[in-house]
DNA sequence: GGTAGGATGGGCT
DNA sequence: GCCCATCCTACCC
């Protein structure tokens, strides 16, 4: 997809898309198309962790100086460093004061692929250029500089296309976690190339086919 | 096609 | 001191 079209035909996903309920702003997300600066990709991956008894969300414990951003307003970065080498990229949803966050998975390149596979060189496919949390970061070369940025503006931000196709979602549990394993918190949009894992879905249980 | 194991550092008890 | 929302390589079918 050129630039031109992204920009002229989308619009960035205001602050209120972000006001709601974790689960439905992680269905929603599917489709949208995740920008930071001359990179995008189509998110076809996402994992809600919920505030309140979700034992394996950050905010589980309450606010700290990694948390504080879960719990600010709704529409903005959080990022945090994991297994000493990796960074993954959420947001913060729900009200200011509650818990809620949105885990970015995987998405789809659609610009900036030449700028991804130079970050990733030892990587051949475009679909595995951002699939995966840590994956996904690397290609579009988001850190914890960004942690806390506002995505309603600025060069960190989600956009809708005008023309946005049906997506089919499937629901599975999450990956990676030991507490709440359980839970049908994992979406992604089905079949697509570009979901971690690959097509097998074997490291989640599909719960709604 | 598949998986086992190690790298590596910050957060929190 | 232990845990961790990961990924890559090596190696084996």
């Amino acid at each position: 997809m050129e630039w031109r079209e992204i920009t002229r035909e989308s619009r960035i996903l205001p602050r209120e898309f972000y006001d709601r309920d974790t689960v439905t702003v992680s269905r929603e997300l599917l489709g949208k198309i995740l920008v930071f600066g001359r990179v995008a990709g189509r998110i076809v991956e996402t994992e809600a962790y919920l505030g309140g008894d979700d034992l394996a969300s950050h905010s589980a414990r309450g606010i700290t100086k990694r948390t504080r951003v879960i719990f600010g307003p709704p529409g903005h970065a959080y990022v945090y460093f994991i297994y000493g080498m990796h960074e993954c990229l959420n947001f913060a949803v729900g009200p200011e004061g509650t818990g809620g966050a949105v885990l970015i998975r995987a998405v789809e390149p659609v610009a900036g692929i030449g700028i991804m596979h130079r970050r990733r060189p030892s990587v051949h496919s475009v679909a595995r250029l951002a699939s995966g949390p840590g994956n996904l970061t690397k290609a579009f070369g988001i850190t914890r500089a960004q942690n806390g940025v506002d995505v309603t503006r600025g060069t960190l931000v989600v956009r809708e296309l005008k023309k946005e196709p049906r997506v089919e979602i499937q629901v599975t549990t999450r990956i990676g976690i030991r507490q709440c394993a359980d839970l049908p918190l994992r979406f992604v949009i089905k079949g697509n190339a570009a979901v971690s894992g690959g097509k097998s879905l074997v490291t989640g249980r599909t719960i709604v086919g």
